[in-house]
RNA sequence: GGGGACGUAGUUCAGUUGGUUAGAACGCUGCCCUGUCACGGCAGAGGCCGCGGGUUCGAGUCCCGUCGUCCCCGCCA
C-alpha cells in the first residue's frame, strides 16, 4: 500500500546535507538509487537531481520503519523523514559530497513503486543508444544527463543575460511560415483552411530578423528552434536550437565583438575562461592550410611539400606537379605496423583524382633527400605520423568557371581530400597524441577562429549555375560589387563563420540592405525578376522602405553545449533527440495518421 | 542515394575450425547477514541467438535478403 504525500514538505535536496546540519530534522524525497540490505540495517542511497544522501534504516532504533524499508527496491520514490547524523570517522564516504553525514530515518513514506527497469540510472556500464532513447526518461535520470541538461540551461541563461545587457531584445518569430525553395529541404505543414497549401517550419528566422531591423528594433536575438529536413549526423539534428541575432549598422567586427562577449559569458557559466578577440583567417588560407573551412587549430596544419621533391621524383611517383603536394603531420603516433598503415587507406576519400601515400617510410627509403626535407619543413619529430596527399597525373585541365580563384577547383579537391584525412587521422590516433580526448572530459584547450572572406558564389555543376555560398541575402564586399555580373567567381562575401576546435559553431554575414543590389544578386543566381518577385516579393518591397544597413549571425546552442560537455554527439545534450533516421524512439514519431485527418487537409496518400 | 560497423538472457558482453545441454557479470526472485556505500554469502528464475530464406547430416557461427541502431560521403542556401 502506497503512502500519500499529504502536506509533507521537503526540507533539503539529496545533495545538500553537510556536517553542519547534524542534529537537524530533515525530510528528503527522491529515488532509491541503490539499496544495501545488511539484515538488521538497511542503507539506501536516495537520489534527486542534486546528488545522493545515504539514509539508514536500523532495526535496533526503529523496528517498524526498518521492516517497511525491506520492501524498497531500485527506483522506488520515497520520502525519508529523520535526523541528520554526522558519520563516525571510519564510515565516512569521501567519494560523495554528502559522505560525512547520513539520515537516520524515523518515518518512511513509499510514494511510488517501480517495476524492474530495462536499465538503471546507477548502472556503471551504459545501455546502448537504442535502449537509452526508447526509455529516455530513465536515461535522463543518470548523473551525466542531468549534468548536461543543467549545463545547457546555465549556458542558455548566461547568453540571454549577456545579450540583454548588450542591448538586444528577445523577439519571437513564427514557426508556421513560408517555404523557400533554396537551401535545405523544408518540413511542411499542410493548411486545412487553404486546401493544397503548405506552411513550412523555419530553417532559420532569416527574413523575419531582417524585417525586424527594417522595423527599427535595432538589436534582436532569439534562442530559437530551427528545422531542416536533411540527413542527420552526430552533430546534426532535424530540429536544433540556434542563438540567432541581428543588429543595425554593424561592420563584421562589431558582430564578432557581440559573439565573443556572449561566448565568454557562456563558457564562464560552464567554468571556463576563454581569450578574446578570436583568431581570424581567410577562407582561402583555411583551405590551403587545413583543407577545410572549419579547421581544428589544435592539430598541426598541412605542410606544402612540393618543393621538397625534385621534378624527377615527382615524375617517378606519378605526382601531378601542377597540384598541391600536401604533407599531413599527426604528432606522436609512433611506429605503425603494416596492418596499421593499411588501416589508413579506408579513411581516405578521394575527390577529383587525389591520391594518398600512407606509407611515408617507403618514400623516405626511396627518396631520402626529399623525405628529410619534408621532415624538416613540417617540423616532424621521429614518432610523428606523416602522410602525403597529392594530385594524380591524370587530373585533367581545369575549365571550371571558378578556375581563376586563388584556390582553383582542382586544387580544392586535393586540399579537401587531405583535409578530411587529417581530421580522420587526428581522431583515430587521439589516444596517442593526446591533443584532444576521444571521449569523456571536455577539451581544456579552446581554439576559436573567425573564418572570413568566403566566396560569394559556388558553381553547381548539376544545375549549371551559380549558387549562394552562404545565402542570397548576404552582402558582397563593397569593392567586388562591379564583378557581380562580369566575374561572379571572384566576388567575396561579407560572411563569416565562427569555428571552435574543428566544429562550425555559427555562421553569419552583413546583409544586403538595398533593393537594387538584392535584385542583382537574384539575377546573378539565375533567378528572373518575376521569380524573385514571387518568392521574395514582400521582402524586396520591404527593402525599398528605408532599410538600414544590418547584419548578424546564428550559433548552434546544441553544438556549444556538446563541446562544453565533452560529448561526441548532440544527442547527449538534447533531452529528446531523433535517431539517424529522424525517428523519436520514445514517442514513436513519425506515425501514420487517420484517413479522416488527411481528408480534412485535402491530402491523398501517394504510394511509391 | 552510396560506403562501413553492430544486432546472443531484462542489460552489457563472451561464444574456438560449423558439432551434443548457448555461458559470465550486473539486474530480478527467495533465504542469510548491524556499518555498508559498485556491500557480501547461498539458492533460483530468465534465451525464436533481430526477422525471413538458403548451404549443410548438422547453423548463434557460412551465404543472400530484410529490419533496427550507430559512423562517414553525398546533402545540410
Amino acid at each position: 500500500m502506497l503512502d500519500f504525500l499529504g502536506d509533507l514538505k521537503r526540507t533539503h535536496m539529496c545533495g545538500e546535507l553537510r556536517p553542519s546540519d547534524a542534529g537537524k530534522q530533515a525530510v528528503l524525497m527522491g529515488w532509491v538509487n541503490r539499496r544495501r540490505d545488511l539484515g538488521q540495517i538497511i542503507f539506501v542511497d536516495l537520489r534527486d537531481r542534486t546528488g545522493v544522501t545515504q539514509v539508514v534504516f536500523n532495526h535496533e532504533l526503529n523496528a517498524a520503519v526498518h521492516e517497511k524499508a525491506e520492501a524498497l527496491r531500485n527506483e522506488f520514490v520515497i520520502a525519508a523523514i529523520g535526523t541528520v547524523k554526522r558519520r563516525d570517522a571510519d564510515t565516512i564516504n569521501p567519494n560523495i559530497p554528502t559522505g560525512e553525514v547520513e539520515l537516520v530515518v524515523s518515518e518512511l513514506r513509499i510514494l511510488n513503486v517501480s517495476k524492474a527497469l530495462p536499465f538503471l540510472p546507477s548502472d556503471t556500464v551504459l545501455a546502448n543508444e537504442e535502449m537509452r532513447l526508447k526509455y529516455r526518461y530513465i536515461d535522463l535520470r543518470r548523473d551525466a544527463m542531468q549534468f548536461n541538461i543543467k549545463l545547457r540551461h546555465d549556458v542558455a541563461l548566461a547568453i540571454r543575460a549577456n545579450l540583454a545587457a548588450q542591448g538586444f531584445f528577445e523577439i519571437e518569430t513564427p514557426f508556421m511560415t513560408r517555404s523557400t525553395p533554396e537551401g535545405a529541404r523544408d518540413y511542411l505543414v499542410p493548411s486545412r483552411v487553404q486546401p493544397g497549401m503548405f506552411y513550412a517550419l523555419p530553417q532559420s528566422p532569416q527574413l523575419f530578423k531582417q524585417i525586424l531591423m527594417i522595423s527599427g528594433f535595432d538589436k534582436y536575438f532569439q534562442i530559437v528552434r530551427c528545422f531542416r529536413d536533411e540527413d542527420l549526423r552526430a552533430d546534426r539534428q532535424p530540429e536544433f536550437t540556434q542563438i540567432d541575432l541581428e543588429m543595425s549598422y554593424p561592420q563584421p567586427e562589431r558582430v564578432w565583438e557581440v559573439v565573443e562577449s556572449f561566448l565568454t559569458a557562456a563558457f564562464k557559466a560552464a567554468g571556463h575562461e576563454i581569450k578574446t578577440p578570436f583568431a581570424r583567417m581567410d577562407f582561402d588560407d583555411a583551405i590551403r592550410q587545413y583543407g577545410i573551412d572549419k579547421p581544428d587549430l589544435r592539430v598541426p596544419a598541412f605542410t606544402d611539400a612540393k618543393d621538397c621533391f625534385g621534378p624527377a621524383d615527382l615524375e617517378q611517383l606519378a605526382i601531378n606537379k601542377d597540384l598541391p603536394v600536401i604533407a599531413i603531420r599527426i604528432p606522436k603516433v609512433g611506429e605503425l605496423s603494416r596492418k596499421e598503415r593499411d588501416d589508413i587507406k579506408p579513411l581516405f576519400v578521394s575527390k577529383g583524382g587525389a591520391r594518398v601515400f600512407e606509407d611515408f617510410k617507403r618514400i623516405e627509403n626511396k627518396f631520402p633527400e626529399a623525405g628529410a626535407k619534408v621532415r624538416v619543413k613540417s617540423g616532424a619529430a621521429p614518432d610523428d605520423l606523416i602522410v602525403l596527399v597529392v594530385g594524380s597525373v591524370q587530373s585533367g585541365t581545369d575549365t571550371h568557371p571558378a578556375s581563376k580563384r586563388k584556390v582553383t577547383p582542382a586544387e580544392l579537391a586535393i586540399y579537401a581530400s587531405a583535409g578530411l584525412l587529417r581530421v580522420a587521422l587526428a581522431q583515430k590516433y587521439a589516444d596517442r597524441h593526446g591533443i584532444f580526448k576521444k571521449t569523456g572530459d571536455p577539451a581544456k584547450d579552446y581554439r576559436f577562429l573567425w573564418v572570413t572572406n568566403f566566396p560569394m558564389f559556388e558553381y553547381d555543376e548539376g544545375e549549371k549555375r551559380w549558387m549562394a555560398a552562404h545565402h542570397p541575402f548576404t552582402s558582397p564586399h563593397d569593392e567586388d560589387m562591379d564583378k557581380l555580373e562580369s566575374d561572379p567567381a571572384m566576388v567575396r562575401a561579407l560572411a563569416y563563420d565562427v569555428v571552435l576546435n574543428g566544429t562550425e559553431l555559427g555562421s553569419g554575414s552583413i546583409r544586403i540592405h538595398r533593393q537594387d543590389i538584392q535584385s542583382r544578386i537574384f539575377s546573378a543566381l539565375g533567378m528572373s525578376l518575376e521569380e524573385a518577385r514571387s518568392r521574395f516579393g514582400f521582402f524586396l518591397e520591404a527593402l525599398e522602405y528605408g532599410t538600414p544597413p544590418h547584419g548578424g549571425i546564428a550559433l548552434g546552442l546544441d553544438r556549444i553545449v556538446m563541446i562544453l560537455a565533452g560529448a561526441e554527439s548532440l544527442r547527449e545534450v538534447i533531452p529528446f533527440p531523433k535517431t539517424a533516421a529522424a525517428k523519436d524512439l520514445m514517442m514513436e514519431a513519425p506515425t501514420p495518421v487517420a484517413a479522416a485527418q488527411l481528408r480534412d487537409l485535402g491530402i491523398g496518400i501517394v504510394k511509391k
